[in-house]
RNA sequence: GCGGGGGUAGCCGAGCAUGGACAAAGGCGCAGGACUUAAGAUCCUGUUCCGCAGGGAUACGAGGGUUCGAAUCCCUCCCCGCGCACCA
């Protein structure tokens, strides 16, 4: 390693590029001015420090970034902080109170970065949410730095700050007009005991096993003319069928006030329907037992039904009331069988579903399942089964008045929403499974009343998403199509709560924008951010962002006087904009998809023309550690900020490049990670080894075989790393630049000599630190000023070389390793120390028909290749011949193998230490006539 | 449930889109050798089975199919991650 501090000559280039602000980014002279490449990734959360699994979406973000200068293009790669939403102020304010796990846990972050003695005054701070942002913000800096990340510092912002504000409420003032904020009611997962939404991190083992929301449909069974029993149902197109109710006769009910009217339905379930309709009052309670062998009238037809008793029922599910559809209902079959035994009232299911293969469904599959009795657990798989059956294959018979003869998948919502048409059904919210907070509270489903959200399901809105999609560049593609599915998918979508930090919402200001609806066109203000800051925060208004981002208005001259700037700068701050705009790549993970980029790409299409949509999406995976998810429960947690110091920057982002393509979870073993380091020194070495080649020394007449080998090899691999680079197949570009290339020079250096290889690198060090110095900045960096008093991080790919591809040469040297090879494995299985090795080539007198027929057949498909090779030499050897030749596979390529041979005659001499014989007569095992051309025969004397 | 991704040698992991050169890249591990006083590092060789001539057999979750030919295409089954909204 020569003694090269990798730490030390990491900081140093970090000092120097920052001093020399050469990634400060600046709108190109209109006149031969570079084109222009802008290139965001998500901006962080300052809730703490960020750990190596970040660090791989912005190392490929830096590496794409540098690679595009190297392009040469003009490449804006800006950083900001995201701050809004509920963590950080709940980190705060857990702080404030004292929670002694989050102040351990804080201590724990800050202590990475600072001395121990400052870390109790660094806390206090904490009981400010600010505090603790700017805190992280800065460390979070000082972590990209030191990453060797080429960032334009001086856009940087937050997402709390004035000015960023301004811009959401701009934002959302926009999509106001275009109709799409609204106002309305919405489900939601809610704990009773701490009065608040939950959501899945808030849940008792909601992470593994989800809770989602599920809509029932309440249908209404009267007991007299103005009170009901309320029966809850997933299925209300079988109510057609309905021949009685159910009601557990030990559970309590109770009557509750809905609007004029009167409903009957568990404890339970009054409680719930409390936070999901407004106006519910409860009364008295009733046993359930009351109501056992009343009837009641069915609303449909008004039929007169009777309650009934089941165990089944759980006053905790639904409404505590179910209606019985006994024959298509697995559980109301079977407790009807019961009331039959136990009672003798015969009940006769009424059928309303017509399906192919069933009769009475509930009575097949209870007697096919031998299923007897109420408790029997499989009466929900028998109940899945047919519900699956019958809504994809069933269809609604004469009983059911107009909906007769569809499909139920067709036809459920029609009958919901006429139910819901007659005042005969309503919507009730239930969760999928019971569950509680982490707290033991109680999670039910409330309906918040006046949520604003934003309605993605406009079909213009819609329509210009895909339109935007399909001009998209997606890196991997498969996520383009899966983007449209999004697309279609997104529905309502909450845009603003209660608490939290971020911009207050412009049209009621008690309500704050939530945190991903204010990160979707945030880098249109990486462009002018820096140029906004100069500006007085109230400037910032609508007119304003509409000139500069949209060009309407009533114009510059008048725009400026208002705001009291000069019109130059007013309209600078335009320039700049539509300089950079659009956002050419955003590189992120695919677990943004579904909300993030989605609304990035929704909002673009929503509120800029299309010449300001973004250009391309790029994706990498995560990061695991071991074989695990890295998280702070699994302990497995490597801070950024330690990255420097235990791997070398160089190296990590090496291996972030190296180690997975995008599409791939990258495993960070410390087994791999050792292997690469070995792998990273040995490519220091090979640079420091050849910088301090005198290049007066290098002849290109001199050139032998193996150097022109090396070369074509060199040029080859750099031309083709350039292309992969240019699909975002960094980690193929990467094996290519740093493992195959170093094989080729050990490979070299063990036919030639190290001297020879220093001399034969140094003719190509220049290029290869160049297209390398992407992935691996500090150290190109640092071997390039040895060569030259300039930054290699601003230089542009030069003119390759490309006149030393030589695919005779390199297939001279394939030839050599595979005759090197045969020859070996005839040692190995024969046993035998060779005196002398004979080598015939096919060429060799009496076969040069061989050549001809392998030239005459090489284009034919491989059927016809023997009838062809038969008209021209009529012989069976020529049918083993042309067997053998199709066997081997080998292309076509004329080399002169005698002459390879006469050249490297002394090579292989030396490579078995024996004599070697070129095509002699001697020959007393006939193995000359095996020979075919590329593949020579072999004998070997011992 | 909806959507999507996987299962490759002792291990990690390429390749499968465009079927043939795939016994299957690369790395790790293991074994042997060179170098070294030694250790480490580095380099070389080997690492399914059989074979005293460059060959053959078996193999890419399981089972079928298409094909002259399949890790690669089609079907069925088994098994394993992931996302599903108000959460950054």
């Amino acid at each position: 390693m020569a003694g090269l501090n990798i730490k030390k000559t990491e900081e140093k280039w970090q000092r120097r590029w920052k001093k020399s602000k050469i990634f400060d980014a600046e709108i190109a002279e209109q006149k031969g001015g570079k084109k222009k490449f802008f290139l965001t990734v998500p901006y962080p959360y300052t809730s703490g420090p960020l750990h190596i699994g970040h660090g791989r979406t912005n190392t490929i973000g830096d590496i794409i970034a540098r690679f595009k200068r190297l392009q040469g293009y003009n490449v804006l790669f800006p950083m900001a902080f995201h701050v809004t939403g509920t963590p950080i102020l709940a980190i705060a304010d857990s702080i404030a109170k004292g929670d002694q796990k989050v102040v351990a846990r804080y201590k724990g972050y800050i202590s990475i970065y600072e001395d121990a003695n400052k870390v109790d005054e660094i806390i206090s701070s904490f009981s400010s949410a600010e505090r603790v942002a700017d805190f992280f913000a800065e460390r979070i800096s000082e972590d990209f730095e030191r990453m060797g990340y080429s960032i334009d510092w001086r856009r940087k912002f937050n997402t709390t700050e004035p000015m960023y504000n301004k811009f959401i409420e701009w934002q959302f003032k926009k999509l106001y007009d275009k109709g799409v904020i609204k106002k309305g009611s919405y489900p939601i997962t809610y704990s009773i005991e701490d009065n608040s939404p939950v959501g899945e991190d808030d849940i008792e083992e909601g992470d593994t096993n989800k809770v989602t929301i599920i809509e029932h449909t309440t249908i209404k069974f009267g007991v007299s003319d103005d009170t009901y029993l309320i029966a809850a149902t997933l299925r209300p197109e079988t109510v057609f069928g309905v021949t009685n109710l159910w009601i557990k006769p030990t559970a309590k009910y109770v009557k509750v006030a809905v609007g004029g009217e009167y409903g009957i339905v568990s404890r339970e379930a009054a409680l719930k329907l409390g936070y999901q309709r407004e106006a519910v009052e409860g009364s008295e309670e009733i046993e359930g037992s009351y109501f056992v062998g009343k009837n009641v009238k069915e609303p449909i037809e008004g039929r007169e039904i009777p309650v009934l008793s089941a165990g089944f029922v759980d006053p905790d599910v639904g409404t505590g009331v179910v209606y019985s559809v006994p024959a298509h209902a697995p559980y109301d079959y079977i407790a009807l069988e019961d009331v039959r035994r136990e009672e003798g009232i015969e009940i006769e299911p009424i059928k309303v579903i017509d399906i192919e293969g069933y009769e009475m469904p509930a009575k097949e599959i209870c007697e096919k399942m031998g299923i007897a009795n109420q408790e029997d657990a499989r009466l929900e798989e028998a109940t899945q089964i047919i519900y699956k059956d019958e809504f994809y294959r069933g269809v609604l018979n004469e009983q059911c008045g107009n909906f007769a003869g569809i499909k139920i998948a067709a036809i459920k919502d029609e009958v919901k929403d006429w139910l819901k048409g007659k005042n005969i059904a309503d919507v009730f919210y239930e969760t999928s499974r019971k569950a509680v907070t982490r707290g033991g509270g109680k999670v039910i489903v409330a309906v918040l009343q006046d949520q604003w959200f934003i309605d993605y399901t406009p079909k213009w809105w819609k329509d210009l998403g895909h339109e935007l999609v399909e001009g998209m560049t997606f890196y991997p593609e498969k996520y383009k199509a899966y983007m449209h599915d999004i697309i279609d998918w997104l529905a309502l979508r909450p845009c603003a709560r209660k608490r939290g930090l971020g911009t207050r919402f412009p049209f009621e200001k008690e309500w704050i924008i939530e945190s991903l609806s204010d990160s979707t066109i945030y880098m249109a203000l990486y462009t002018i951010a820096h140029r906004l800051r100069q500006l007085p925060v109230d400037c910032l208004n609508e007119q304003f962002f509409d000139y500069v981002f949209l060009g309407i208005g009533s114009g510059a001259d008048e725009l400026a006087k208002e705001m009291n700037v000069e019109v130059d700068v007013l309209n600078g701050i335009k320039e700049e904009f539509e300089y950079w705009y659009p956002n050419d790549l955003r590189h992120t993970a695919p677990p943004h998809l579904s909300n993030h980029l989605v609304f990035f790409l929704m909002h673009h299409a929503a509120i800029f023309p299309p010449t300001r949509w973004p250009g391309a999406i790029t994706l990498n995976e995560l990061m695991i550690r071991e074989g695990q998810k890295i998280s702070k429960s699994k302990g497995n947690v490597i801070p950024l900020a330690k990255v420097s110091e235990l791997y070398g920057v160089d190296m990590f982002r090496l291996y972030c490049a190296i180690n997975a393509d995008f599409a791939s979870v990258i495993n960070w073993r410390e087994q791999d990670v050792d292997a690469l380091k070995k792998r990273f020194n040995a490519l220091v070495d090979v640079f420091e080894n050849s910088t301090g080649v005198d290049v007066a020394e290098l002849k290109e007449e001199e050139f032998t075989h193996t150097d022109r080998w090396l070369l074509s090899r060199f040029y080859r691999r750099l031309k083709e790393s350039i292309e992969l680079f240019e699909a975002f197949r960094i980690r193929e570009a990467g094996i290519n630049l740093v493992f195959n290339l170093l094989n080729d020079i050990r490979y070299y250096e063990r036919r030639e000599s190290p001297e020879k290889r220093r001399r034969i690198v140094r003719n190509v060090i220049e290029d290869w630190l160049l297209i390398l110095s992407p992935i691996v900045p500090h150290i190109c960096e640092e071997e390039w000023h040895k060569l030259h008093h300039s930054f290699i991080s601003l230089q542009s790919l030069p003119e390759l070389k490309e006149a030393f591809i030589d695919d005779r040469v390199e297939r001279e040297e394939e030839y050599l390793v595979s005759l090197i090879a045969d020859i070996k494995e005839i040692l190995k299985i024969a046993r035998i120390v060779p005196t002398k090795i004979y080598v015939y080539t096919a060429d060799a007198d009496t076969d040069n028909w061989k050549w001809e027929v392998f030239r005459a057949i090489k284009d034919l498909p491989e059927r016809d290749k023997i009838k062809e090779a038969m008209k021209l030499r009529k012989d069976k050897s020529t049918v083993d011949f042309v067997k053998q030749l199709m066997k081997s596979n080998r292309d076509y390529f004329e080399l002169n193998e005698r002459e390879i041979l006469e050249r490297e005659k002394a090579y292989l001499t030396e490579e078995f230490g024996c004599e070697i014989g070129i095509n002699e007569e001697h020959d007393p095992k006939r193995k000359k006539r095996f020979a075919i051309p590329l593949k020579p025969a072999i004998y070997v004397e011992g």
